[in-house]
RNA sequence: GGCCCGGUGGUGUAGCGGCCAAACAUACCUCCCUGUCACGGAGGAGAUCGGGGGUUCGAAUCCCCCCCGGGUCGCCA
């Protein structure tokens, strides 16, 4: 080893001994004779003097470095002069008296700076991955996520799951995201198909009487990226023979308070996890994956507007429609232009507009009088009605109250964000809390307008409620399957759900969902004909890992907490990925490129 | 595919019709400095303002097209 000692290990204790360290130059101060270097390697830093008296050879090696030259160290570990320590340091009692020094490799200027968190320009972040990847933040992220990982796969070997590893190269599923192809050599116009997921396969296992099986899992999508979606991801792939979704959901519990716990004791989880039905989660939050950190719960005040003279909440309250809103705490001195704002957000999501009521004043609500009500509609509705809204919206004078009309499903995505934007500005996300939640009882299906036809909510495979099997024929659009989901903050952390087990069942959702009986057969044959060997009722559950680590680091960013993420337009800046093929191996995989016309 | 934001010395920003042959910080180069730790001091070099076209007496600045990065809607069983 051209190293003994870890930089960011050194203390006292090792004071009087003689020490090798290698690393980078992460800094140097230079003060003619005397020099000081902070050697940075992944441990830390620790600062190396280079004093002329000592040491002239050393000295004017050390003269030379600059930034990110790889420097080799020998020397004695002393305590640094009374006065001189650095607390910023864990390492700042000591320093390293330069006795020898070597430059292993000099380094060009980087393009951006390694030992600053100043901003960088994400095309500059990705081609020069592997200097951005030295900044300490970037050490960190990763090495928690190795923690998580390993944190992950020690919890579920101590509770009996068994790692196996299933195909990449696999076939290609009708339904879901768009996959990634692969052509094959061997058959002329074939092609694999990289995972979405490795759900079916999982499922076999439970065939296969594996009982208990997890997988740390690269999974594939080709469809547009998001700040927290990249082309391939990590799963924590997880399935279990003869259990219930109580079963599955408190595994999750633990796992994720005991991981939080261990490998962010400064974050605060919520415990025991709350558990709301996806109804509920609408409701009252206006989104399948809410963020509880805070309350803002919407009410419904449909009655209460449909008694007014605003006929654009009496259309809506008298032709099934909803009036729901909420109220913004100490909002009412929010400005013409904040309002502004926020009408803005809510027709961005398609909700037609935003009724802001602002109550001045303070103290109760049975004094509030007409003057006090700030409202480009206030005319349209009396102070009694006023403060029966206000009072379903348990606000309190001082606030403000936010109110979006018309069908449920079109106001729900504009309220459920408007929500989120106020617990932002009003400061109640606190990023040290992560509200863990699940959310149950999805629906089987939704209806797909452009096809006209039935899909699944989560996937085919997922189990109806036991009392409403019945509903498959008769009304499919009221039938809740045994589905849930993690949610954290505002971010969806897993789905799972206890799956079909059988062959019957599953046939009859399969044409529920429109396929023909050659279709079935060709598509999912394997799987059904596996469960008429004796499948055992089993169920799973699939979080995002690198979603789990970037809310525990605090990123809001995948591509932060990926080593070598992709861009929003799913290139690889670094290696250049996507490129081009040669002829010789198009064709050999039988492949004609057709230009765009 | 739609909408929004951004692209100015190596990096991060300012400038948003003439005061800009472009400013600030930092990095870089040279010199000085024996206790610094974002060391300090003196000096220097470095940008055809993402690309192309247009408007104008005059464009980093206004308009159009394109490219790149980001966010978002659609999409993501």
């Amino acid at each position: 080893m051209l190293k003994d000692t870890d930089a960011g290990s050194l203390r006292k204790s090792h004071v009087g001994t003689e020490v090798t360290l290698a690393g980078w130059v992460h800094r140097r101060r230079d003060h003619g004779s005397l020099i000081f270097i902070d050697l940075r390697d992944r441990s830390g830093i620790a600062q190396v003097v280079a004093n002329p008296e000592v040491s002239p050879d050393a000295h004017s090696v050390v003269g030379n470095l600059r930034n990110e030259w790889v420097l080799q160290v020998k020397g004695e570990v002393r305590l640094r002069p009374p006065g001189t320590e650095n607390q910023n340091l864990p390492t700042g009692e000591v320093e390293v008296l330069a006795k020898e020094a070597t430059i292993l490799n000099p380094a060009k200027t980087p393009p951006f700076y390694i030992n600053d968190e100043a901003e960088v320009d994400e095309a500059l972040r990705l081609r020069y991955r592997p200097l951005y990847l030295r900044r300490e933040r970037m050490q960190r992220n990763l090495v928690l996520r190795h923690r998580v990982v390993k944190f992950i796969r020690d919890f579920l070997d101590k509770r009996g799951f068994i790692e196996v590893e299933t195909p990449i190269l696999i076939k290609s599923t009708p339904e879901g995201a768009r996959d990634y192809l692969v052509p094959s050599r061997i058959y002329p116009g074939s092609f694999y198909a990289l995972p979405q997921s490795p759900q079916q396969l999982k499922q076999l296992l439970m065939v296969a009487g594996l009982e208990r099986y997890y997988q740390i899992a690269r999974c594939f999508r080709d469809e547009d990226l998001r700040a927290d979606r990249q082309p391939e991801f990590t799963q924590l792939d997880l399935e279990m023979s003869f259990v219930e979704e109580k079963d599955i959901l408190d595994l999750m519990e633990e796992l994720f308070t005991s991981l939080v716990e261990t490998v962010t004791p400064e974050k605060r989880v919520i415990k025991p996890f709350p558990r709301l039905t996806y109804q509920e989660a609408i409701a009252k939050y206006g989104t399948d994956k809410p963020d509880l950190r805070f309350g803002l719960e919407l009410a419904d005040v449909t009655d209460l507007a449909g008694q007014s003279e605003f006929q654009a909440f009496r259309k809506v309250a008298g032709s099934g429609g909803l009036v729901k809103g909420f109220a913004a705490p100490g909002c009412s001195i929010y400005s013409r232009k904040q309002l502004e704002e926020l009408a803005e957000l809510v027709r961005a999501k398609g909700a037609p507009g935003l009724v802001t009521m602002s109550l001045m004043g303070d103290g109760s609500l049975d004094d509030l009088a007409e003057s006090d009500v700030r409202s480009a509609v206030a005319r349209y509705f009396s102070t009694d009605l006023i403060k029966a809204m206000a009072s379903r919206m348990k606000a309190q004078r001082g606030d403000l109250l936010l109110m979006v009309a018309g069908e449920e499903e079109k106001i729900r995505e504009p309220l459920g964000a408007l929500r989120e934007e106020m617990g932002h500005r009003l400061g109640l996300a606190d990023p040290n809390t992560l509200a863990l939640a699940f959310v149950t009882q999805f629906p089987l299906f939704e209806w797909n307008r452009e096809e006209k036809k039935w899909g699944s909510a989560h996937h085919p495979f997922t189990a109806p409620r036991d009392e409403h099997v019945s509903l498959l024929d008769t009304d499919p659009g009221r039938c809740l399957s045994k589905a849930y989901d993690i949610v954290c903050n505002e971010y969806e952390l897993a789905s799972g759900s206890i799956r079909i087990h059988n062959r019957e069942l599953q046939g009859n959702i399969f044409r529920i969902l429109g396929y023909t009986p050659e279709q079935i057969q060709d598509r999912f044959g394997h799987l059904l004909d596996a469960f008429e060997y004796g499948a055992p009722p089993h169920g799973g559950i699939a979080p995002g890992i690198d979603r789990i680590v970037m809310i525990l680091a605090g990123e809001r960013s995948l591509r932060e907490v990926i080593a070598f993420p992709k861009t929003q337009s799913a290139q690889d800046l670094l290696f250049g990925a996507p490129s081009t093929a040669s002829p010789q191996q198009l064709a050999e995989l039988h492949l004609q490129v057709v230009p765009e016309p």
